[in-house]
DNA sequence: CTGAAAGCGCTTACAG
DNA sequence: CTGAAAGCGCTTACAG
């Protein structure tokens, strides 16, 4: 492979000044920068990373740690990595993916070893496991989900109780009076998914506050057990003449669930989601949704990072918590309820 | 940081001995070796990854090119990439996954700063614009999908041929004489999917051999423009009794369609698509299939890099082409057709 | 069994 | 404006 000692000969010049022609970093005289990066561009000449890596404590990579569960749902996560590492790669820096189910020790395996300037958590819980190993690392991070504490690392996350307010809302203002929400599989609270609190609880609240019968649920994420759950819940409250999705698998599995009850949104039923346009687009899902915004918070916390990386902001400067406002995507599926319910 | 340095002071041995006591490649006093060990621990040593890099030609990351065309279907793409992470970490290798729509230059850089031992493409073209940049490449490559030109590299693949066999023996044994099967978009095939064609190809000459008048149409990959296409399609043909999708996302968006129809399979219509379990659960797709095996193929095409990468085989070794053999999975969606047809 | 030294390929003060 | 040299943190022949 040709290095930078082969340019620098074939241009007549020192590896320094051949080194210096290439970045810039002090000035050199036009011809000699030129012969150079001709001489680069003719030989193919692309920096060893290692030896870059080693002379300047920067490797030009930033770590993706996913983590992917039994009962967690893969292609909901797909979007988050694409939105990290498409902003990664605009910034210049190639994306290291992790997806060890052992995230404390991977994550320090690859911090210590200077493999990466920065990293960004996916799925992030509540008292995640994953936080101190962080903190004690030397690269800063940024996070995609809300700890109980932030210190030390920049945070970025839906505005889940404002997700579970809007939905409460809106229906209300539709007229109903007796909801079912269902959230993710109670694994995915019991390891400390918080977001589902804080839109069951956001909701709960809005609910008692206008007089509204909401029955929260959880609900597993994979088939066939989901499709079963969903017809329980329907078979439990009769009632209820709305359903809220806080589970993307839920979801996907209801077309088919109304289909088998002959039911159609919103005539019979008002359904609203919480997931990405994306996703409805790419699942055909018809139900208005509360976007969930996965490439805009990868993007946010990737250009976050950047500018920690960079130093673009002070050493000290204060760690941020920043929520994406949920926004409303109507696609038709809620109406005032009918008739015939109560 | 602590480096071997620190290690080896604290230990009383000079660098090489610590390095050695760590990595056992030649022999050490038990008693070095232990105390060595110990200190390491101790102090939380990590080797620094661009230094060994540097010195041993090795990082230990393969390199992941996924390509995202806007027509793209994301929710297929996790599983080849879990495939393959997960079997590169039980390997000892890290992935750095690129997305880059520029391929061609990605791979190149990321090759030529030797920041990989090994390369993974997904989403093979016929002739796919990477491939030359991979065989001038000093690493191995393996790939999913099946290019003309196979010379140089590794590849693994579904044997779309017998799966469009498949697909028709199955429902021609059932009595049905008239099929639809919707394909992937035509984008998908103008870059070279060369896999519609070879499902297709094989799934004609059956249909000739056998007598049975298959229509073969491509369809969108994302919403509105699926739920559409499939309508107009059945609209199209009101004498097919079965329905065969090589096309994750109109799968996808067939329940919808089925319920808008008030149509149910199998009674009604007989349907086969072609996708993994996995993405059959997670969206509750209720459709026998011939199984896409991404896991399977991500995991041969890994282990079958790292052998070459690690040296198992023989420098000259004969590169392989390895096709998956479509498995049916059924999941009571097939049947014979409807009476009232003919 | 162990140590001193060279070398991997860069970048960057230090000199001129 | 340019060059010679040191140094980043490892590994691995070379000596003893």
């Amino acid at each position: 492979m040709v290095n930078i000692g082969d340019i620098a000969r074939a241009a007549g010049v020192a590896r320094s000044t051949a080194s210096y022609a290439l970045s810039g970093k002090r000035s050199v005289s036009d011809e000699v920068r030129a012969r150079v990066q001709r001489v680069a561009l003719e030989m193919g000449y692309t920096p060893n990373a290692g030896a870059r890596a080693l002379a300047t404590s920067k490797a030009m990579v930033i770590a993706l740690f996913a983590q992917f569960m039994p009962d967690e749902f893969p292609p909901a996560m797909m979007q988050y990595i694409l939105g990290v590492a498409n902003t990664a790669r605009d910034a210049g820096y190639d994306i290291l993916l992790s997806s060890d189910p052992d995230g404390p020790k991977a994550l320090k395996r690859i911090t210590d070893s200077r493999m990466v300037d920065g990293v960004v958590l996916l799925n992030v819980a509540e008292d995640d496991d994953r936080l101190p190993v962080l903190r004690a690392a030397s690269q800063p991070g940024a996070l995609v989900g809300l700890p109980v504490d932030c210190t030390g690392v920049d945070v970025f996350d839906l505005d889940f109780e404002e997700a579970g307010r809007v939905m409460l809302e809106h229906l209300y203002a539709l007229g109903h009076r007796e909801l079912i929400l269902v959230s993710q599989p109670e694994h995915v609270v019991e390891r400390g998914g918080a977001y589902v609190w804080r839109l069951q609880n956001a909701a709960l609240e809005t609910a008692a506050a206008h007089g509204i019968t909401l029955h929260a649920a959880f609900s597993p994420s994979a088939q066939p057990e989901i499709g079963r759950r969903l017809h329980d819940l329907l078979d439990a409250y009769p009632g209820a003449t709305g359903l809220l999705l806080n589970n993307e698998a839920a979801a996907a599995a209801l077309p088919t669930v109304l289909h088998e009850r002959n039911l159609s949104a919103p005539e019979d039923l008002s359904v609203i989601g919480r997931y990405s346009d994306e996703f409805a687009r790419s699942f055909s899902l018809p139900f208005s949704s509360i976007e969930s915004a996965p490439d805009r918070l990868g993007r946010m916390a990737v250009r976050q990072l950047v500018r920690r990386i960079e130093k673009q902001v002070p050493e000290d400067a204060p760690h941020v918590v920043r929520f994406v406002s949920p926004e409303f995507v109507d696609r038709g599926s809620t109406a005032a309820p009918p008739r015939d319910r109560h």
